[in-house]
DNA sequence: TAGGATTTGTGCGTATGTATT
DNA sequence: TAATACATACGCACAAATCCT
């Protein structure tokens, strides 16, 4: 009796998943910038578990590139230039495309409804919203428009280019003093323009549309960072 | 004093590597065919070390989707049926091509020099080549393709799927009953057209080209598959 | 059905490397 | 320059889970 179905007790990839998720959100809500040194000891206790565990989740954070171990030194969380992580945006631009053309999925009237309460969060968040809820409301609107394909390899290599990007725009973001709010605003429209094209059941333009908005995302960080 | 230049002591993450490497490296030529079972400590052993850093080695393994560690019964080189497989391939497609647009690499006169090299192999192995020399040869093709390219995260994607894939391959092609000297042939083939597009600059033909002949490939595969 | 053999998961002490004083 | 503090890397012993007899 495995606990194949129901609540039973959490499995043991249960509980790696839940503390690679948590820290992974950790690093990208800036609760970890780039540059803090993880203690594993630290981390341990406060999940309730000993190094050993915690050692493979800090393992696979460092495969995905969000963190190095490095011996007698620590495990820092990494950063990059805006200049390196122009390769990793670019491929992000023609991964999303391909979700409309590789198994897409015409979703269902509920998701249509989550949709809808996204946008809804969305519109009150432009004027009360916080540069870490903002940033939060995007990790959930982006795991939303995942489920959008249903090509598995695909959607594993968007998590991973969405979180070692994301993780730096809001730090590039508030360094090169960006318009959160006009952020916000934008991004709000965008997610109205997606939901028309899901309701026409056009879903190559709704890769095309987070596309573009990705890719103009981008180039505002690019220019102002450029700049000032 | 580090090892960051000649050929001091191999450092920690080298030596992680290698075992990564090699591992990699037997499944996808069937030493360790799919459903294997491997031990840890047998491998710690053969490696010259102890479990932890053998445990890493197949933690990262099983991230990459190779084998899949179960509780109290062992760590098993996974299996899949080809339409799992179609996924990946498709996914492979798209990426191959990318490699044509995004920071592509025109390579000099040493590369042309060991492009020669390689055909001239492929050649020979027309006649003489044993499928698990074939893989080897195919392995290092890929990776000497894989230079036109100077975008990271693509490079390392497709890596990725190029295991997943390849691995699967051999086994079904020998299960299908394929007949692998006309498959030598048709990748010498290929190769021969891949130096043409090469000579003329065209990174994107070359691209186009080896995105045909995976093509070509799984329909082939798939054909036979589900015929036989 | 029960018990033993085998395997992976966990916990912790120790070794090794780095940085700072 | 040397010593001390502290971090990760490693190895081993034990716990937990599964399979087979």
């Amino acid at each position: 009796m495995t606990d194949d179905q129901g609540d039973t007790t959490p499995s043991v990839r249960d509980r790696h998943d839940a503390m690679h998720h948590e820290i992974r959100q950790r690093i990208c809500l800036l609760d970890y910038p780039p540059g803090t040194r993880l203690s594993e000891v630290a981390l341990a206790e406060e999940f309730g578990t000993s190094r050993t565990p915690m050692r493979r989740v800090l393992a696979r954070l460092e495969d995905e590139g969000l963190v190095q171990s490095v011996h007698g030194v620590g495990t820092i969380v990494t950063d990059a230039e805006i200049s390196e992580l122009e390769q990793e945006y670019r491929l992000r631009l023609e991964l999303t495309e391909l979700t409309g053309r590789l198994d897409p999925v015409v979703p269902g009237p509920d998701f249509m409804v989550r949709l809808d309460g996204l946008i809804d969060r969305g519109a009150e968040m432009i004027t009360s919203g916080t540069p870490r809820a903002f940033t939060r409301f995007d990790m959930e609107v982006f795991q939303t428009l995942l489920e959008l394909t249903a090509n598995a390899p695909l959607r594993e290599m968007l998590e991973r280019l969405y979180y070692k990007t994301k993780r730096l725009w809001l730090t590039a973001a508030i360094e090169a003093q960006l318009d959160l709010t006009e952020e916000f605003r934008i991004f709000h429209h965008e997610l109205e323009a997606i939901r028309l094209a899901l309701r026409a059941g056009d879903l190559e333009a709704v890769a095309h549309m987070q596309r573009a908005h990705i890719s103009m995302s981008f180039q505002r960080l690019r220019q102002r960072g450029g700049a000032g």
